[in-house]
DNA sequence: CAGTGAGCGAGCTTCCGCTTGACTT
């Protein structure tokens, strides 16, 4: 009997159907060990040795896969193709005790399919000992940081509270969203737009120079001032234009996409969208549902083309298949986008909570193996002058956008919310050179700057994963232990820091600026990929690290705050 | 003799990332 251990039960379900008698799947369940949770588990002098214990309630796991491991010739660990799942293969390999004799083979599936599954099967590769590396000095990194900042940080403010290198930059970008807002001036400007005629179709256009500035001005007074000489002007097109632009679909869900759509779309929270999605992956009805990937297996692209000629037609099929990348410098794709396992199962079979959620992803994926939508877009330059030989020295420009071949349109379109900016759908009267207009009426408006939103808890995802901070395991679970601890609280379903989420994050910059730069996770992955690829070791990284980490260490650890000091700001260490 | 300070040890927390149930409100 041949071992295969994957990380998830319902893909072992899935796989063992595939692989049939002589086989056993089992699943690990992520990760089996783990620096312990009661102390620091690092030996900082001696080469930040780590100690690893099996994970507090997976004994019994350990226990049944050793069992399994008895029984069979061979094993297959056949954990996820990314840095976590090197290293989980690496610690079962370890926990198991495997014996010499046994032999072990690394595999890695890219989708579960019969054929990608087989394939592995027959490609096995050894351990790759380098990512294990990365992965245990992203560990050793973080449990540092965490577990020496959180007790300062807790000194300092007088009250339990905790830090590490994402959650600590999560919190800074709800803070500084904050203070934005707070010192957030609102200007405001003047405009003036006119109503125009054209073979009698009204439209709108806007004053968009004046002279050689701008079209708005700081005082209503000069647009007051030039009505009148509208009112009498000969107003004409001095020029037109028309062009059509596609307007692309966008690329299958992601975590963070998947959560910013469901939010706006459905009103969920991230736990509700996440516990949804899981429910929906356990049937076998979506792909994974934790994943950074955009790309998407051939032949769900090849059934997703089906199923469009069928219905819409193959005018609404590009000629080829997308292909979808991701953007992100360091993303790990080891899972391929979150779309429906069979495109064939419509939304409106499948039954109970997440029938929404599911329609959600269906539309999108179809959408995206779809042709572009096209726009006609409309421009014109338009002047007034007392004459069409002595034009004023102003410039109105008018634009339209009208809907010209639905594309991808037909099945899918973002979901938006009251924060979002209205799209611009006018269209224009056809119009010609240089044919005059009748004015039908002036307006002058008035315009205010906006201050920047607060975070939804969907956009704050999205924020982490455009800086990269964060995987799409934790995003809902991140957010989650900022409120939780009483960091930031939901205000109108916006984000807003406490009085303590201020206070620990003032300290946490004051003292910790590296680790709290929003760019600080990119260089983290910068160096574990250099671990990875062999041209850095564990301990060189460790080292560079701790030579900066340990002085701001030693710099916070302030002495005794005298009680008086109750602004963050003021807990400084003494100079030297 | 009473009060103070240094030094030491015990007890309690805390991180990120991978994955799901088995528990109580």
């Amino acid at each position: 009997m041949k071992l295969m251990i994957v990380e998830s039960p319902a893909k072992a379900k899935k796989i063992a159907g595939f692989l049939g008698s002589g086989w056993r799947v089992e699943a690990c369940r992520g990760h089996v060990r783990d620096l312990p949770e009661a102390d620091l588990g690092i030996d900082v002098e001696h080469d930040f040795r780590p100690t690893y214990a099996v994970l507090p309630g997976k004994g019994p796991l350990v226990s049944r896969l050793k069992k399994a491991l008895n029984d069979a010739d061979s094993v297959y660990v056949a954990t996820d193709p990314d840095r976590e799942g090197e290293a989980i293969a690496w610690h079962l390999l370890t926990v198991l005790r495997v014996p010499k004799r046994m032999p072990v083979y690394r595999v890695v599936f890219h989708a579960i399919t019969q054929d990608a599954v087989q394939e592995a099967v027959f490609s096995p590769r050894p351990l790759d000992l380098n990512l294990v590396e990365a992965q245990q000095t992203r560990r050793i990194v973080d449990r540092l940081v965490g577990y020496l900042m959180s007790p300062l940080s807790s000194q300092a403010l007088r009250e339990k509270v905790s830090a590490g290198r994402v959650q600590s930059v999560c919190l800074r970008l709800i803070v500084e969203r904050e203070q934005a807002i707070e010192i957030f001036a609102p200007e405001s400007s003047w405009g003036l737009s006119l109503t125009l005629s054209a073979d009698g179709q009204d439209f709108s256009a806007k004053l968009h120079r004046i002279k050689e500035a701008g079209g708005t001005t700081k005082t209503r007074d000069p647009l007051d001032r030039l009505l009148p000489l509208l009112q009498t002007a000969q107003i004409w097109v001095q020029k037109a234009a028309r062009t059509v632009k596609p307007r692309a679909p966008l690329p299958p869900f992601t975590t963070a996409s998947l959560q910013q759509a469901a939010s706006k779309g459905l009103g969920l929270s991230p736990d509700t969208i996440m516990a949804l999605a899981q429910m929906l992956y356990e049937q076998g009805w979506i792909t994974y549902l934790r994943t950074d990937g955009v790309s998407v297996a051939p032949d769900a692209q090849a059934a997703a083309r089906d199923y469009v000629t069928q219905v819409y037609g193959p005018d609404h099929l590009p000629a080829e298949s997308p292909i979808y990348t991701s953007k992100a410098a360091h993303a790990q794709e080891a899972h391929e986008a979150i779309r429906p396992t069979d495109v064939q199962r419509l939304p409106q079979n499948i039954p109970g909570d997440g029938a929404a959620l599911y329609a959600l992803i269906w539309k999108r994926f179809i959408a995206s193996q779809m042709s572009p939508a096209l726009y006609t877009v409309t421009g014109a330059v338009i002047q007034a002058g007392k004459t069409m030989e002595q034009p004023y020295p102003l410039e109105f420009r008018a634009s339209g956008r009208t809907l010209l071949f639905a594309g991808f349109l037909k099945v899918y379109d973002e979901p938006v919310d009251d924060g979002d900016e209205p799209e611009d759908t006018t269209s224009l009267p056809p119009l010609q050179e240089p044919q005059t207009l009748a004015l039908v009426a002036p307006q002058i408006t008035e315009h205010h700057t906006q201050a920047p939103a607060r975070y939804t808890e969907a956009a704050l995802i999205q924020a982490l994963e455009q800086r990269e901070i964060g995987r799409p395991s934790t995003y809902a679970s991140l957010v989650k232990l900022v409120k939780d601890r009483g960091y930031v609280e939901l205000r109108h379903k916006r984000l807003v820091p406490t009085l303590k989420g201020q206070q620990l994050c003032a300290f946490l910059t004051t003292h910790f600026g590296d680790v709290l730069a929003f760019e600080y996770t990119a260089h983290m992955e910068d160096q574990l990929d250099q671990i990875a690829n062999g041209t850095l070791t564990r301990l060189e990284m460790l080292r560079l690290f701790w030579t900066n980490f340990e002085p701001q260490l030693q710099h916070a650890t302030a002495p005794a705050v005298k009680p008086a000091q109750s602004k963050p700001l003021m807990l400084r260490p003494v100079e030297e």
